[in-house]
DNA sequence: TATTGTTATACTCTATAACTATA
DNA sequence: TATAGTTATAGAGTATAACAATA
């Protein structure tokens, strides 16, 4: 069976990101999250005090679909609200959304070193600052 | 405003793959067409006589999914189904599916081009056969 | 008994339009 | 007038269970 979709890097790109999203979903599936809930939990954590505005652009979704995932990260108790002026929040991550991220950090980091075994060491740094290009300067 | 995620490859494959998924499924509206029809008609291209359960494997979707999938390609004239023994069918594009495929590969060179200007001319073929060692080997 | 194709359906993710309140 | 957050909704894309017909 001839499969010209191989010679395609654009196709290994997508195929190599749907199989690494599949198994960071399956890992994240253990702690009750999101994909996009994890990036949220980890800039709320690096930058407390944003706002959904900043998440929204950071993370590249759309405004309305912030409301629900943050409706979330607060109910569990991840996440506290405090009103910056009149219109926008600050998030910042509670104790318990302290602790959620390291156990993130632990799954996303497994990840990533099971993504760069693939990568040889001498390659792991342009193929990153190659995937960085292609989507920040496409 | 500090960004974690800028130093997680894995979180540049999934940003570097939805950027590029973006502009081919862009592209891919001029032919009315999406991403997995496009897949499917240079199977059927390259493999005269193919079975949906051969797309289904080599695209790995799910079987169910292929059925509208086909059925649509059918509809437009792109596609002809002949039953091989009783129970599965033969796909052959038709002339119209053919002259389809060509436009298909227009925006599909296109993309792999512009995806390839932002890789070193000496990192194109290592950086190809690093996304297929991830899904392949994952 | 395993495989092929199908039907119906549900779930997740993402996108759009329109609204309120505030800067 | 532009921005932040919200509401409601719609659309892709993908997934599961169950079935009929055939190998």
């Amino acid at each position: 069976m001839k499969d010209p979709l191989a010679k395609l890097p654009g196709y290994a790109l997508r195929r190599a990101s749907v199989t690494m999203m599949d198994a960071l979903s399956e890992g994240l599936k253990d702690l009750d999250l999101k994909f996009t809930e994890s990036t949220a939990l980890v800039l709320i954590g690096a930058n407390p005090g944003i706002r959904q505005a900043d998440l929204v652009e950071m993370l590249a979704i759309q405004r309305p679909n912030m409301v629900p995932l943050v409706a979330r990260l607060e109910m569990h108790g991840w996440v506290e609200r405090a009103a910056v002026d009149g219109r926008s929040f600050g998030l910042t991550l509670t104790p318990a959304g302290e602790a959620l991220l390291n156990r993130v950090w632990v799954v996303v980091n497994d990840l990533e070193q099971r993504l760069i075994s693939h990568v040889r060491t001498d390659q792991v740094e342009i193929f990153h600052k190659t995937l960085t290009a292609i989507w920040q300067n496409w």
